[in-house]
DNA sequence: ATGAAAGCGCTAACAT
DNA sequence: ATGTTAGCGCTTTCAT
């Protein structure tokens, strides 16, 4: 009984066994053309020295890793690990592992995503792009499997999915313009950003239908924030202190719109009653609230599909077909964060 | 300007700029003999050619990946999602990746990850341990490292950092006892499970404080479950149907919490008026609700520190130590679900 | 059914 | 400052 003391090579079992290399390889990989007697006592040598396949080596000699990346921005943040999720389920049925990763939602981190999947240790990545410029990705030589999702326009080099973030943000406010609400505060607008970006985006759809509406917007109510709790609670705070009145929110993201309605609580206002809040993702938690939270599905299992399906293609493809741009619809799914509508 | 047809080596680098693959490696790898000249040479050809290191050659050789994984249960559950942040942050200051995988709670998903990262994919690996049982982890050959974290009381081959579960549920049910909770259901009991599984250990906790302040306990208020908001939301509702009066809740998760407020709502019942409710992992939004959640703290720094700590140990570390067993206390976070203490 | 040789792309060690 | 040699551990030929 050998104790494996630093590494056990496949020359070492097979040493042991007294075969060859490719005898043993041939044994763990499960090909066909080996003696009964023979596989039998490589299985033993394998056991009694402890030998453990190199990945690191096979993937060198075999060229692909059996790994897909995901990379996001946060990994805390509950659409993303609620689509982490779903991405792991449709993979594992075609035998891939999924690892997640995060960027920070920095150009740095983002580059690095790439980096490492193109320098083959992802056989196919799943880019979330929030900071990268699309020029910048588009000079990214790679040959490696990427699809981007994210709200930005990217550049056409790439398979992209995203979510319909205007007509999204365009439905929650049509909806609480439906529903009585004159001021509708915008929580995580963040102006002077890249005119792709998610904020951009949803910041328009809520304008557009004020316009629709033929109700004027007020650029005080817009109020740039990052999207984690305290950026909600602080926002409603602010506007509150700040003596800006308002009878409605939409929220930039259902997690911005947890944090507002805890502000709203302490401020002893009442949902939907004196003020509407709306958020967007849809995320699991929303429903369970109380009041649970009207907000913007984003398509999840579609846009999760339409991943799986444009990765595998390229995984699978000899020669690189047209780049695909896919945009998932966005609806509303009303709760009890809104009134009802008139009949 | 040569399109990079497939794949473009070092040596294609070194032919075309006129020297030796060494000499690329150099400058590639910023190390410092290389005179200024042909840097600018190589950096040329590299350009021109589109190249692209082989992380997974560099690794065969190197024999490290520079990677850290991290194998927990499930991707969205909260409390591991932001567990993961805090560890990505950490290893990041130390110039380490961290990705993070699922096992989806099973025995063969722990066992890959092990077998993944013992197969030298990750420098180091930390587990999360649910449905392998301490034996089976034990005979688990690696050289690799390995922390181990989760609940299960695990062979001493490997360090493990855990939370304090009894003392945690206990802190939790007598604050209920103490603020005049008679009847504790308790959400996610999973009798017939493991002697040290998480829901065993809380259980265990629950039980303990009822013993401590002389109050029977009822084998009806334990409601199996798993971990998720449609569990806490169907247990309360089963427990209603079933006429099982009840004037506390200790839920096994704050997830399962946010399941039980709703269900309580829907019941008309007032909280923490009718009945009190208490979560464990005191996960980010806990104290966001609408009433804040009284909750668990299971010490998430301190966790992430002494995961970190132990595994960079591990790295660095040319013999082995003897392994630690590290356990973090918990702390009971008072909050709105639960009434004040009489002072 | 088994083995020998070659080499995946990189880098450490040792020349020059 | 740059090049040569050797080899990480595996698998793909192509023998036998």
């Amino acid at each position: 009984m050998k104790k494996p003391s630093s590494v056990v090579t496949m020359a070492d079992v097979a040493r042991s066994a007294g075969v060859s290399t490719m005898t043993v390889s041939n044994v763990i990989n499960g090909r066909p053309r080996v003696g009964a007697e023979t596989r039998e006592r490589v299985l033993a040598a394998i056991t009694e020295l402890g030998y453990q396949i190199n990945l690191a080596a096979r993937h060198l000699r075999a060229g692909r890793t059996g790994v897909v990346g995901l990379a996001v921005p946060e990994l805390e943040r509950p659409y993303f690990a609620q689509l982490a999720a779903r991405l792991a389920d449709r993979f594992e049925r075609h035998g891939l592992r999924i690892v997640v990763e995060r960027t920070k939602a920095s150009r740095q981190g983002e580059l690095d995503a790439v980096a490492f999947s193109r320098l083959r240790m992802y056989d196919g990545l799943i880019l979330s792009v929030v900071d990268l410029d699309p020029a910048e990705l588009a000079q990214v030589g790679t040959e490696s499997p990427v699809v981007v999702i994210g709200e930005r326009v990217t550049p056409s080099r790439f398979d992209h999915v995203m979510m319909d973030n205007v007509d999204g943000a365009r439905q929650a406010t049509a909806h609480l313009l439906a529903t009585g609400s004159r001021r509708i505060a915008l929580l995580g607008g963040t102006p002077g950003t890249e005119a792709t970006s998610m904020p951009t985006l949803r910041a328009q759809g809520w304008a557009e239908a004020h316009a629709a509406a033929g109700v004027p917007t007020d650029s005080r109510l817009v109020v740039p924030s990052s999207f984690r709790l305290e950026d909600g609670y602080e926002d409603v705070k602010s506007l509150l202190e700040r003596g800006i009145g308002f009878d409605g929110v939409f929220a930039l993201t259902d997690v911005v719109a947890i944090g507002a309605l805890r502000a709203l609580a302490d401020a002893g206002l009442s949902v939907p009653g004196d003020v509407q809040v709306v958020g967007f993702d849809d995320v699991d938690e929303s429903r369970y609230l109380v009041p649970s939270l009207t907000s913007v599905n984003p398509g999840h299992d579609a846009m999760a599909d339409a991943i799986v399906d444009l990765l595998l293609r390229q995984m699978g493809d000899a020669q690189p077909t047209e780049p695909h741009e896919h945009v998932v619809p966005a609806r509303l799914v009303a709760r009890e964060t809104t009134r009802p509508l008139q009949a």
